[in-house]
DNA sequence: ATTATTCCATACAGTGGTGTACTGTATGGA
DNA sequence: TCCATACAGTACACCACTGTATGGAATAAT
């Protein structure tokens, strides 16, 4: 059994992904989706119940996904906790899957299960970054400061309109990632 | 002449903002607006020429009001440039105004005429940052780096769902700022 | 080559929202 | 008193999008 599928349940899923990013929850249509696929919506209906059912699926692939990704690649690229951080301050900001996060960031705010799934997201990362700075910061309350800036940071850094006087925005990010680190 | 207005431009603009702020522009809806409003959308044709003029207008009046406003209260209350920055830290963000100010940020990813706004108005902050620490950081580069760290803190806070270990998050946000001042 | 299964197209009904044209009403001023 | 102004109501045409039903095509296993 099993034909081939020819536009199967990932595509929607990838494709559904660049919409999110691009405009948020409510810019996943699933005739806009179907249209750039070059399918009819015939075909999403037959991998999913409805438009809420690839939401869902939107958030499980991210959530699975996203999640680790970020962290098993710092753990693979980098090698002190110091040169680990660095990377976290200057390589994950400008990562394309950054938009993704950031309109998941906004929708949590008005709805209650996805804010749910981004807290289980966010503790894990900030467990991370804990124990990162706890390794050369002794006080407890200085490594859970500094683990909030440079979150924070990565966060704010793609959202931030402003232009920087003498410097570019990467070079300011590494400034600041720098700072966390005296 | 001039009847008394019985919901005058103005509350149109200020329900528009509230929804901004609770669902993002999509969510500023006019039938919905006026259900809100016990009116039917006949008056709102009167003010706006359409939902694109409301929209507009919602921008105006961040821009116009909303964006010093913070920078004036801080000047008001604060005494010397590091209480300034306390404040800033601990008081902006759980202020009432942020829901509308993320809104629009993440607003702005989407529409460049919005990116253009919040350019301005973020550039205007980030200078008043500037000021303020440049007034105990003679390095420049220092003074950048920690207006940067402070600027995302205070907007990935409400963005931030993790929870801390050990501390609320306002303690959190204390320790951070302070971080930022030795 | 046949057939079951998987996948997609098409047509249709329904819904929620916009914008428009027109009518109705309260209020203050000449 | 009468009228202009400033609203508000109603009805309609018109999308954009969802979901459903059903038929048909493509493919893999036999």
């Amino acid at each position: 059994m099993a034909a081939t599928a020819r536009t199967p349940r990932d595509t929607w899923i990838e494709e559904g992904l660049r919409a999110l990013a691009a405009g948020g929850p409510d810019a996943v249509r699933v005739d806009v989706l179907a249209k750039t696929l070059g399918v009819t919506r015939g075909s999403f209906y037959w991998h999913f119940k409805n438009r809420e059912a690839l939401l869902e699926a939107l958030l499980d692939t991210w959530e699975q996904k996203g999640a680790d990704q970020i962290i098993a690649r710092i753990e693979a690229e980098g090698t002190d906790a110091r040169d680990k951080i660095r990377l976290l301050g200057t390589v994950v900001p400008p990562s394309p899957l950054m938009p993704v996060e950031l309109a998941i960031r906004d929708w949590a705010r008005r709805d209650l299960t996805v804010a749910e799934r981004l807290r289980r997201v966010d503790n894990r990362r900030m467990g991370y970054l804990r124990t990162l700075f706890s390794s050369f910061c002794p006080d407890p309350d200085d490594a859970e400061a500094r683990s909030m800036l440079l979150f924070s940071l990565a966060i704010a850094n793609q959202s931030l309109a402003a232009v920087h006087s003498t410097h570019s925005r990467a070079e300011v990010l590494a400034l600041a990632t720098q700072h966390l680190l005296t």
